[in-house]
DNA sequence: ATCGGGTATCTGGTATACCAATAATCTGCC
DNA sequence: GGCAGATTATTGGTATACCAGATACCCGAT
């Protein structure tokens, strides 16, 4: 007889239900549009988004709720639904939060990655080594939240990374834009290679510390020129 | 002309909607229901519970959705609601995400709390100095849990709070179980009088780093003595 | 022109009907 | 008696209808 495991089952679609769907183009949308651009406060109508999204309003609906709990919109009775300004305090408050996750992963990922994985944090940055971050701000961005991120599932804590990751989906914009201002980019690429250094020395302590330090500095940061924000 | 000023506006009722109510509702019985005393996966019906709520399906099916996002349960198409039983694995990572989080809010209140506020941490433990908290273990239990959301409270950090608060849920039967188990209850009230200590001394990353030892702790403990879970 | 009150309209909340996919059951052939 | 195929029942997913509160608008009295 054939072996079913000899078959790699296709994956099948199975794709997702409607809410989901709606879900993901919410989040999707309230992500990319800059919040904190505009002065108004954007309102959600249920049934406007219906019709765009060509579904009912219960799908909609119940997408409206999971981005509620992760704090994204915020829903008044018969007033409507309204995407959430985090102000300064709450912000500053989630770069607290995430700098507590990450240091615990960073603690744990010093007992379970292995030296490959640790490794692989220094391939992330290809040459920044050599200085001048800020001349290639955007790929300098995008590698150092791939960094945090990296850290984090080293860790392998799938509770920490749940959280963390519903956090930098909130932080995600705040942590480019305070990269470009004064030398926090500088500043910040030396904070990793000592973060690298002590992982790879398996030096558990010491690697939490920096990391949580690193993130306090970015907290620290955003209080004092995080102006922009409410 | 009356000033409205003189009139003490009635809180109003407001109450909640229906969806809030079976939320309510919902969490309480599943939190209150032993799930790891029975082997086989408990499975909620929808339209079991709108009757027995009085309510139509909707609100049960949003007051779902919420619990399904903080990890209460699951739901599988057409296959039914079930009540989700932690494997041990998951309920040490929460143990490691309380530290994490617990340990930074220790290190906030030490900058941020007043002296009376720190003083009364003292408080939550009347007797149980005079020592033989086995004794009184249910009392102490209590207490036990109190002293560490009244440490997040103090770190004055509104993310910090919320994250726990929803992973205390989670844990709160275990850390019940684990007191009773060996010398845990002994060792943990000595480790609260010294991270009383430090905090009264203002000294954070001290108070931070036995917050996050004691929170290791019970993980460690849990991760041996676990065994009545998955 | 301004103010007050009443009415139309819009909104999220709720109830209900229907759908498709799965699982449980039945049925009939071997 | 056992098993395959068809049928029925059950379930979560979706669409829709209706409700009550809140807002916006209109109109007449002053």
């Amino acid at each position: 007889m054939v072996k079913s495991d000899q078959f790699s089952i296709t994956p099948i679609v199975a794709s997702s239900s409607l809410r989901t769907l709606a879900y993901e183009a919410l989040k999707a949308a309230i992500t990319k549009m800059d919040i904190y651009g505009r002065p108004d406060e954007v309102r959600l109508d249920e049934r406007k988004l219906s019709q765009d999204l060509g579904v009912s309003r219960t799908p909609v609906r119940e997408a409206l709720t999971v981005l509620e709990q992760e704090g994204f919109v915020r829903s008044e009775a018969r007033r409507g639904v309204f995407v959430i300004k985090k102000t300064k305090k709450e912000i500053v408050g989630m770069i607290h939060a995430w700098a507590a996750l990450e240091s615990m992963a960073a603690r744990l990922a010093c007992e379970r990655a292995t030296d490959a994985q640790l490794k692989s944090l220094r391939e992330i940055f290809p040459e920044f080594y050599e200085g001048r971050p800020s001349e290639h701000i955007d790929e300098y961005s995008d590698a150092n939240i791939r960094f945090h991120q990296t850290i984090i599932s080293l860790g392998q804590c799938e509770v920490i990374q749940d959280l963390s990751s519903n956090l930098l989906m909130h932080v995600r914009g705040i942590r480019n834009t305070a990269l470009r201002q004064g030398e926090r980019a500088e500043k910040s690429i030396k904070e990793h290679v000592q973060i690298i250094k002590a992982l790879e020395a398996r030096k558990g302590e010491l690697a939490e510390g920096l990391v949580r330090e690193h993130g306090l500095g970015l907290a620290a940061h955003v209080h004092q020129y995080g102006d922009y924000l409410v």
